[in-house]
DNA sequence: CTCAGGCGTTAAGGCCTCATCAAGATCATT
DNA sequence: AATGATCTTGATGAGGCCTTAACGCCTGAG
């Protein structure tokens, strides 16, 4: 869940916000003034910061520079509009966005997935390992300590990628047969058969009793952690 | 220098723009509908892209997708007030950010800065050393113990410069030909292989079996530190 | 006990991809 | 306009991958 910070005085836009936000699956928690609001993005690590910049106690821009000295969480900041200037030196602060008040709540949720999605690129888990060997998804590699590096051709790596991804959990014949030589092969379960016997052979310290490649006779296969 | 294109219809919005963000050191393109600003990122290769929603030929979120179907430079969209609803679609469909018109040029200048600085990935160790030649990645220069300075061509550099940033990872043919010759030349495999035997002909010191520039048959390539 | 169906294993042939070379086309520089 | 470097394109041979088929094993049903 998506963790974001409010930093405002107003108490009817906490309010708005927090309901909105809440709605959308949004984790929120919210700071009066500048001061606190510094101690809550220490303190609660949020993913998001909305930042108004007229708070009482502090300048905006300060508080922007507070946060950027040590993390670089996507920033959007509120401000009445007309004020040209503190825009431009929000932005250039550190801030990511700006958002000028009143704002439609659309424009604002739109505002929060961009720069959530710009800030988040990190994927699941990209490397497993088990007690014989090692796939790094993003590398697009395989190691066994025994044998060092170990050559899959692509069919091989795109079946052994779709069952790391799908580690512990059953995939069906028809899926694997989908995903890796289209839809039109769906009936070629010979394939499997091959293929996971070679890629047993590259893995499995036995492969003839497979310990992380396993069949379920009638279903499919599951890669076992 | 940072490289700006921009897709306006109105000559007016291109001329202003380009006189502005000349005189501050961009390198200004431009292009004047979808279709020919769409060739013109895949020629060009700008920094960013500063594009106008209500182009003649296509649909603002069009482009936006068309530019994000291959590459995640920072777009910056420009639009008449009052047009919540498309905003929030170009948001979605991966602009970074979003102006409305008229605006302000300080307004403009600043989120281009955010963008920019935004889009600058960490200056991570930007040196690498291999048993047989070291790859300087900012002075793009590179070194071989026993030949001295290697001269390379821009495009041997170009890739070389991809798979050395993704040293260890495996790279895809697609990858490499979108981010060299554009998003046309992904099913040119041709060029890969001529240019990696360049690569390797200069690099390495056994071109026939390479041991750093790593061929994975039928998926792409890998630089072995 | 027999049989059928699913699975594992192996091997051989066809086809695709890769490496290499070379020549034509294009670009940059003077 | 000329020259040299660089990029593109095509051809060729070799090697490896994919496909396919055959056979034996096992399990469960009749």
């Amino acid at each position: 869940m998506t963790r974001v910070l409010v930093i405002d005085d107003e108490p009817s836009i906490l309010r708005a916000l927090r309901i909105n936000l809440s709605a959308r699956q949004y984790e929120v928690s919210t700071a009066a003034d500048g001061t606190s609001g510094l101690a809550a993005v220490a303190r609660d690590r949020p993913d998001v910061l909305i930042l108004d910049l007229g708070l009482p106690d502090m300048d905006g821009t300060e508080v922007i520079s507070g946060v950027r000295g040590w993390t670089s969480i996507p920033i959007i900041v509120l401000s009445v509009w007309g004020q040209e200037s503190m825009k431009v030196a929000a932005l250039d602060a550190g801030a990511d966005d700006y958002v000028t008040k009143p704002f439609g709540m659309d424009e604002l949720l739109a505002r929060l997935r961009a720069a959530v999605r710009r800030s988040a690129p990190a994927p699941d888990e990209p490397v497993v390992t088990t007690g014989h060997f090692t796939v790094d998804l993003a590398a697009k590699r395989v190691t066994r300590p025994d044998h060092g590096d170990v050559r899959l051709t692509p069919t091989e790596w795109q079946l052994l990628e779709i069952l790391v991804r799908n580690r512990g959990r059953l995939v069906t014949q028809r899926q694997l047969l989908q995903e890796v030589w289209g839809p039109a092969y769906e009936t070629e379960s010979n394939y499997l058969r091959v293929y996971l016997a070679q890629l047993r052979r590259k893995l499995e310290p036995e492969p003839s009793q497979p310990r992380y490649l396993l069949t379920e006779p009638g279903m499919g296969y599951r890669f076992q952690v």
